[in-house]
DNA sequence: GAAACTTATTAAACCAGTTTAATAAAATAA
DNA sequence: TTATTTTATTAAACTGGTTTAATAAGTTTC
């Protein structure tokens, strides 16, 4: 990966802290030096469960997924690719062990700050506090859409809500991942899919 | 109900607030003034769909039920009691009409403050920017082991964890409205509870 | 305290998914 | 290109829930 494309890519992750709230430029770019470049191969973990979650993360590029195993399976909650931010929130904010993974589903770029560099930038800035309640008000936004999609519609729905809304997902993800991402076995999802392609 | 409770629900309230970060107390008296209290009769609505969310509230004494119709029948997301703020967040921070039913489960007494107002505050101290961001947070943290709980555990399970969790609310609220939250028919739920009942 | 209404249980038929296992297809490595 | 590994499909038996409907138990209300 070249320099320049670096660059490129920290103006990304500017421009997206810019969409909450203003902020005045040079503050922008003192707290902006903390976000430390990490790249992670495809199959390789930026979280695994014991350990402690650091650090805020911005996907600058390629596919970060976000899973448990329970009794061996995996159970996908979360895909995040290009221009947005992710941890694992609940060990990030508690400060407990990890009981999940965060992995690369392909080669990726993040940008990583540290939970006490990001929490101080809040604490000495009202407009970056402000961009760290947004940017919650946004986590919350996604999850909640996920909660009602996971309580409120059928399966073949669901799938179907997802082929519309991240087409790109179901190229470049496997689909056990999805499968396990609706709350499906993969031979449940193929059956799906089989009856979809039927009744057309 | 009389005066002298009311100012104790005020209290609870403020105390509520500074549990999540410290606030000068002039600051906070003067925001406070703003709630203003609504009693909810047993059965009464404070939101319906179609009506747009003005408010963020706090439940000082009772239960609010959060729910939303889907093909005739009620999907309940939430119940909130005593010492909690909620509103219709999705239809609040996007100022588009309600989706859902906030309802009470109970008499119930909440305090509601204008999101302009709420907004207000937030812009002109950095204190309650920083409660705005914390109590964010910790919706997420409530609504993400609800995901968690919802894709990952049986029935079953779930339904006895609720019992281990939130014994109260099995008292308060009636069992089909605690099988809905549960994903499940009135008649599913009954049979758990039978099942678990033989296997003791 | 009887009548009306609401809530919870039970039974029976049904169905969308699971599990297990075999096979096929696609991707990766040698 | 072939061999190996990974991913997706199919089939068959099974299961935990649903739906519908009847009944029973609890609550309100008058």
């Amino acid at each position: 990966m070249t320099a320049s494309a670096s660059i490129d890519y920290l103006k990304n992750l500017k421009n997206k802290i810019l969409s909450y709230t203003e902020v005045d430029e040079e503050l922008l770019n003192h707290w902006l030096r903390y976000y430390k470049r990490i790249d992670v191969k495809k199959g390789d973990t930026l979280i695994s469960p014991g350990q402690m979650v650091e650090h805020f993360y911005y996907v600058a590029k390629g596919c970060i997924y976000y899973y448990k195993l329970e009794e061996g399976e995996q159970k996908v909650l979360e895909f995040y690719t290009e221009d947005i931010f992710f941890t694992d929130l609940p060990a990030y904010v508690k400060e407990t062990p990890s009981d999940y993974y965060l992995r690369a589903s392909e080669n990726t770029v993040v940008y990583a700050i540290l939970k006490t560099d990001g929490e101080n930038s809040f604490k000495k800035s009202h407009q970056l506090e402000r961009f760290g309640r947004l940017s919650m008000q946004e986590a919350f936004m996604k999850i909640f859409t996920r909660v009602e999609r996971l309580s409120n519609r059928t399966n073949e729905e669901r799938y179907l809500r997802l082929l519309e809304k991240r087409p790109d997902l179901l190229q470049r993800v496997p689909q056990y991942l999805i499968a396990s991402y609706l709350g499906l076995t993969p031979v449940g999802l193929s059956k799906i899919r089989k009856r979809i392609s039927i009744s057309q």
